[in-house]
RNA sequence: GUGUCCAUGGUAUAACGGUUAUUACGUCGGUUUGUGGUACCGACAACCCGGGUUCGACUCCCGGUGGACACCCCA
């Protein structure tokens, strides 16, 4: 309140140059305007990604783009907004995604609507709605997209997010899952991040509801021991209780019984199978038993992707991403019985722990940089410019400029910023003759070459032929 | 949802219950108007918002908002 009045008389105390009260001015409009002088910010959990860490997201897309298209996942894109009961029955009530952290409100007509917090629900959707299982099977695809859940952010976690997903529905062969999980890992091979795949298999709902009585027996005996979240998991949701942190619980945690124990043959061989893909392709993985998943619709195979980077951010939110089978979920949502499975990572915390790896070692994603640089003298230069900037747009070579720089001297300094090798200038001269000068930044020698031959020139200098 | 810490120019920072709020980087401009990587000069630009305590708050207190981290949970 105070400064807006403090400023504008400071500033009329020591009336200095022309401009100064033109300033004085403006302020003073604004002030009294009131609140146009309020900024905004961002809602909590959202975030901007801003041009300087472009080539990290577009190393990523590339990279799940080119893994697309040679593993042959076609590109689904799904709406934002979709009916909240679709992910209520996909996902399961009960679940924290769900119940909690769902952008869920009432469109203008008075329907229930949410904000997706996932995207396989709404795969499962598509692939039901456009009759896909009358094309070949499996179908095969992947998307790109912002999630929403409304949590508590965190290092790699926001409420915003961006996944890459890809799904095989329609083939319930466990190469289908290897297919995935090599997909995963190809992702963070590309990027060069090293990371180790976790795996465990859930089995059928069966065999998971006796395996989860049997934990249940198991944790009620040892209950005085327990954690205080412990004690909540057992009745909420037991499976969790593998996953626990806490000191106390870990003796405990330790002796529980094994899932893998209580898979049927069809299931275990199912997993098996599945794990001598992984060794087929050399893809390293580490049987987690500990390994459950949060939503619902799992079924067999489970697995996440975790850095291999010590220091890689917290405990649990160091997972970059995670998948599995969900074999009855086409169904449950109304299609035909379709087994299917698929994987989702997550880009921000993959982003945080790629460059945070780069920086550790001393690498990064080259910056994009212009082969060459035109610097122009003038009104009549600019135009030349302009026109020869255009012609060798198809070239292939990147050329940097900044037409709103008039000193040479500026220009140059940009230049040398770019580190470009070297810099074309024409000024009056050059543009009377149909010439352009090239300047070695090395050297500084610079000679003087006819317009038209300008591209063939560079190429060579280049070399780019 | 719970807990801990935090909030000064674009970025990183210093200081202070009281007349002009540091410094560096940055951005813009200049050192005879057509030549960079160095140097010098100048300019630009900040106390998150609201309330309280006080003669007086950027500084202390409360609330809000936002940030960081952990838990719950998840990508």
């Amino acid at each position: 309140m105070k400064k807006p009045i403090k400023k504008p008389v400071k500033k009329e105390i020591k009336p200095k140059k022309v401009n100064k009260p033109v300033k004085t001015e403006t302020k003073k409009e604004s002030a009294g305007a009131e609140k146009s002088k309020r900024t905004f910010n961002l809602l909590r959990g959202m975030h901007d990604i801003l041009p300087k860490e472009e080539r990290y997201w577009k190393a990523m897309f590339h990279a799940s783009e080119n893994l697309a298209s040679y593993f042959q996942f076609g590109r689904i894109e799904t709406p934002v907004l979709e009916e909240a009961s679709l992910f209520v029955r996909a996902v399961g009530k009960g679940t924290d995604v769900v119940d909690k952290e769902m952008y869920l409100f009432e469109d203008r007509d008075g329907s229930k609507v949410c904000m997706r917090p996932e995207n396989t629900a709404a795969i499962v959707r598509a692939y039901i709605m456009y009759g896909m299982w009358n094309a070949p099977q499996p179908v095969k695809l992947w998307y790109w997209g912002s999630m929403f859940r409304h949590d508590r952010p965190q290092a790699g976690r926001y409420r915003q997010f961006t996944q890459v997903g890809y799904e095989t529905l329609g083939s319930h062969d466990p190469a289908a899952d290897a297919e995935l999980i090599l997909v995963a890992y190809n992702f963070y091979q590309e990027l060069g991040l090293p990371v180790t795949i976790h795996i465990n298999s859930l089995g059928t709902p069966e065999e998971r509801v006796r395996y989860k009585s049997e934990l249940v027996n198991y944790y009620r005996s040892k209950r005085s021991y327990l954690c205080e979240d412990c004690k909540q998991r057992l009745v909420k949701n037991p499976l969790r209780l593998l996953d626990c942190k806490a000191e106390q619980c870990q003796g405990v945690k330790d002796e529980a019984p094994q899932i893998i124990d209580w898979l049927g043959t069809e299931s275990k061989s199912h997993l098996t199978k599945v794990l001598e893909y992984l060794d087929a392709v050399e893809v390293p993985y580490q049987l987690t038993h500990t390994l459950v998943r949060g939503l619902d619709y799992y079924t067999h195979t489970v697995f996440e992707i975790y850095p291999d980077t010590p220091d890689a951010g917290g405990g649990a939110q160091s997972a970059l991403g995670g998948g599995g089978r969900y074999d009855l979920l086409v169904e449950e949502m109304g299609g035909r019985p379709t087994p299917a499975c698929g994987f989702a990572l997550g880009l921000e915390r993959s982003f945080h722990v790629l460059k945070q790896y780069l920086e550790q070692n001393g690498k990064d994603i080259p910056k994009e940089r212009p082969d060459v640089f035109f610097a122009q003298l003038g009104e009549e230069a600019r135009k030349v410019t302009l026109k020869l900037i255009n012609d060798l747009r198809k070239s292939g070579l990147k050329i940097g400029f900044n037409f709103f720089k008039n000193s040479l001297k500026t220009q140059l300094e940009l230049a040398d910023g770019f580190k470009v090798p070297y810099v074309l200038i024409i000024g009056q001269k050059e543009v009377q003759d149909n010439t352009v000068i090239i300047r070695d930044m090395e050297s500084g020698i610079q000679e003087i070459v006819d317009q038209k031959k300008l591209e063939t020139m560079l190429k060579k200098k280049l070399g780019k032929v």
